[in-house]
DNA sequence: AGAGTCATCTATCGGCGATAGGTTGTCAAC
DNA sequence: GTTGACAACCTATCGCCGATAGATGACTCT
């Protein structure tokens, strides 16, 4: 480790917090992994929530990354596959949902400007689209936090006869396909 | 204070909740507030935790308290009440969502079961009327967390041109009708 | 009076985020 | 080739945190 820098430290600090979860993540863990003393990371970040907030737009960029919707594309699977793209990508870090929760937006305007254009364009009203962006996102972010959190020590959570356990995958999918068959009314209506 | 039990120490530290937010709570400032030493707090509590898992459930009894539905009642009015009703106890706290998102369930699986119960006799079918509720709740979590987020000083955010602020109340109302939307198709079609 | 327990205390531990201020290496200007 | 500035670290330390160990006083029961 001769070179240090922005750019590694966040890639180390991930690294970490797959390693030990987001509690787990301190500057002092940090700098050890690092080979240095945890003052240092003070040159690069003000503060942890710094720190924290690169960590998380750091851990988007996959989702980032995904390519924007062509004009010809049907909205409905391409609305359904983004929301997937924001889950999978939140899965992908250990507390991913909580790291990204916990960090101001960040958010890319043009992308999602580029986003709404395109359902709009596909006869979507503007509104309801605006609507069902957020919704998506935040009902993403809170299956995801349920999903991720830890069951502290024995804790199976006896249910009662006649609830069928849920898996996460299939309640995000259901919930999903409530809010764009929710969404779909309006487009039906013209 | 002459007497110091469970409940009150939940009632003072639900207090100091609303005061300071959730990551101002520390045994401390507690146990400051009690007019008691630090460890004295471990008596009750064997770790913190404990005591903010029984917190959340604390803050959950406005919502817990609310009536079960009536066997006539019109389905769609309840569930957008029942919905409302859980933001609504999760806004009463400062940090109410987070301070619920990261306690473990405690969830009172009667008064779930119950609800579903009515929702099926309303018609709805169980499987879509199990995971409308599980989306219903976890999107609810989302907005909240979200609507709750400390702006970090200077964060006005600038808006692009042509995207309307869009308020977090409505926003949460367009998602939630989009969700019972999509619920409504799967009852309509019997 | 003595035993036992409840509820609280004092003292202390290791870990945390953060700040102040010193040290070293690199490199440009003179 | 010395000088000075700046970048990129360092050491030392602060005040706070959650948690544990073990002592202490009050109250009750026998």
């Amino acid at each position: 480790m001769t070179k240090m820098n922005r750019e590694t430290v966040i890639t180390e600090a991930l690294d970490l917090l797959d390693e030990v979860g987001l509690d787990g993540v301190s500057t002092r863990r940090l700098a050890k992994r690092l080979g240095v003393e945890q003052p240092s990371l003070y040159w690069y970040f003000r503060t942890k929530r710094d720190l924290l907030a690169a960590m998380a737009q750091a851990a988007m960029a996959p989702h980032a990354a995904e390519p924007l919707p062509e004009p010809g594309e049907d909205w409905h699977t391409w609305f359904l596959e983004n929301t997937r793209s924001f889950r999978r990508t939140l899965l992908a870090r250990r507390d991913g949902a909580r790291l990204h929760a916990g960090s101001r937006p960040t958010a890319d305007l043009d992308r999602i400007r580029r986003k709404m254009d395109f359902l709009v364009a596909s006869g979507v009203p503007e509104r309801p689209a605006q609507m069902a962006m957020l919704a998506s996102g935040r009902f993403t972010v809170g299956c995801v936090l349920e999903e991720q959190a830890e069951t502290g020590a024995g804790d199976t959570a006896e249910l009662p006869p006649g609830v069928t356990e849920i898996d996460h995958e299939s309640a995000f999918e259901a919930g999903l396909a409530l809010i764009t068959g929710g969404l779909a009314r309006h487009v039906d209506a013209q």
